[in-house]
DNA sequence: CCCACATAATTGACGTTGTCAATCATAATT
DNA sequence: AATTATGATTGACAACGTCAATTATGTGGG
């Protein structure tokens, strides 16, 4: 063994986050936050899918069991809008959890096209970990974040998605 | 003809943005940072595709040609770093980018392995056309946001995304 | 100097995701 | 009753993400 400084593989959970050079801090693109978002997403979806991975979800799946086990009864239409997906990618994700019994297709009596998403038993549970996991990573995404500023951001982030 | 109050296709630019029913504000997802990230960037991208478009690019290829425009020489296992995508997705770019005359492969004088994106002159001039675009964009995406709002969000998200 | 190992770019494979059109069942409108 | 609109579903296809292998070059230890 004693292979202490070498470090040809990181002995370490996740991906190493390869540093930036100063240099490109400077550059215009890191003032236009289309590009902070799309790094700061990239950043934190490798963190939830991590720590969701155990579970066998992804930050899509539990959005979407997520959705399930709120109170509000979505449609598949209604999360498909909701979550900003194809109408045919709920299938597929609604068909998986349903497979694995984590949620099931309940008849909508006011329409009998649409489909109500309901949580089993086991999907509330799966969720209540899913989410545990899910705060954990999102710790970790907003290390550099205090309190207020996790607040701020949310305020913000809530004004534009759902503007 | 008199298809007037009609609306099977909005005689609008760009794909209608549906309305989100009340009742998921009040699910937990919408205090997850991870979800309203992902919103958020699913609408500011939609929009800086769509005004990027008549420039035959992507925000991907936007960021690219943006950091060849730069002034910080970038190689491409820089960019993969920086934008955070795979080194062979850069090859693609950049050879596409490259095809239309837009940048070029610079040979780097520390290191013949490496290769630093240029931009050409036709390269320079459409990004300058493109970052305007993307400046709309934003504009478009932010509405809801005043100025400073829009000052902090960046402060915040910069620390995200670097940290 | 030589050797072993690390790294940059590239290619190719393969699974995942995004987007679209078509279909069927049911609603809603006229 | 006929027409049109909408929800779920399927299938096709392009775009994207991820990984392994290859080639050329750099780096550090003997």
């Amino acid at each position: 063994m004693a292979e202490s400084t070498q470090h040809g593989e990181d002995p370490w959970e996740g991906a190493a986050i390869p540093a930036v050079p100063d240099r490109f801090l400077a550059s215009d693109l890191v003032d236009e936050i289309e590009f902070l978002a799309a790094r700061a997403r990239s950043l934190g979806s490798a963190h939830a899918n991590a720590v969701l991975a155990p579970l066998d979800l992804k930050v899509r799946s539990y959005s979407v069991l997520a959705m399930a086990c709120s109170d509000t009864g979505p449609s598949q239409r209604e999360l498909a809008d909701f979550l900003r997906l194809d109408p045919s990618q709920i299938v597929s994700l609604v068909d998986a959890l349903e497979q694995r019994g984590l949620v099931f297709r309940a008849p909508d009596p006011r329409d009998r096209r649409s489909k109500v998403i309901r949580p089993t038993a086991a999907g509330t549970e799966l969720h209540q970990r899913a989410a545990a996991a899910v705060r954990v990573a999102e710790e970790t995404s907003l290390a550099s974040l205090d309190g207020p500023e996790r607040d701020q951001l949310r305020v913000l982030l809530r004004k534009i998605a759902f503007s």
